[in-house]
DNA sequence: CGAACATATGAATAGTTGCTCATGTGTTCA
DNA sequence: TGAACACATGAGCAACTATTCATATGTTCG
């Protein structure tokens, strides 16, 4: 049949349950969108990155502290808060000499909390 | 000061909020949770692993099933569905020559609502 | 048993990433 | 103005990762 030659380009198996792939795809999100999801988590995905935003949840930091703090050098938090800023999750305003940084999401913690009901639930 | 020394191992700035870097590093969850947090956001970081199991959330799908519908070869699917599974995320059956995967945990769908707030607030 | 099919997996590779090192920018203060 | 300090940033590198390709495993059926 033609139609399964079209819609199967790269997979190599017969296709058995197209009936579930179309019912699945009309219920998918644009594929942009789920992108930019697996782009918001990899943001997550970093230790460092996890360690500087609950620090952040807890207070207000300048980057010396951070740095202190997670005991790494302040070349390597300065390029994630970066990252960080450029992800929207944090913000930073200048006093003098100092630039203290703080979370600018509010979703964070949530985010942080669901992701620990996983890990702590089945005792991984 | 020896205190600070021995504190500051790796920033090359002087300390400046001592008393705020004590009171976050004690209410900071150890170490390792904070780690493993990031091992969990990390399987989330993948654009094809998200997919997946955005998919398996709306149904049950043998490996031949994904590759179609994600467009993709078995193989890549079938590497990151292992993946999902060490991360306790899906589980499989098999029926006959065909494996049957499906979600493993009900916080992933939550995971990933919370990550859409993100992206759809601020219009990123 | 042997062919056909669905899936799994090891090795290799191209792309990405997080850190370090050196240096640049912005601010304060003597 | 220039030294000192806090922070930012570019280049380079080592480590990691997602895919591809080839092949192996497991199952059904004639």
């Amino acid at each position: 049949m033609k139609k399964k030659a079209d819609v199967i380009e790269r997979c190599d198996c017969v296709m058995i349950h197209e009936d579930t792939i179309d019912r699945v795809r009309k219920n998918m999100p644009p594929e942009e969108t789920l992108y930019d999801l697996a782009e918001l988590f990899k943001v997550f995905g970093d230790s460092t990155r996890v360690r500087i935003l609950w620090a952040l949840d807890e207070s207000e930091m300048c980057v010396c502290d951070i740095a202190a703090l997670l005991n790494t050098t302040q070349s390597a938090v300065s390029h994630q808060l970066r990252y960080l800023k450029q992800a929207k999750l944090v913000k930073n305003r200048r006093e003098g000499k100092t630039v203290y940084y703080s979370l600018a999401d509010e979703h964070v913690k949530q985010i942080f909390d669901q992701g620990l009901d996983h890990i702590l639930e089945d005792g991984k």
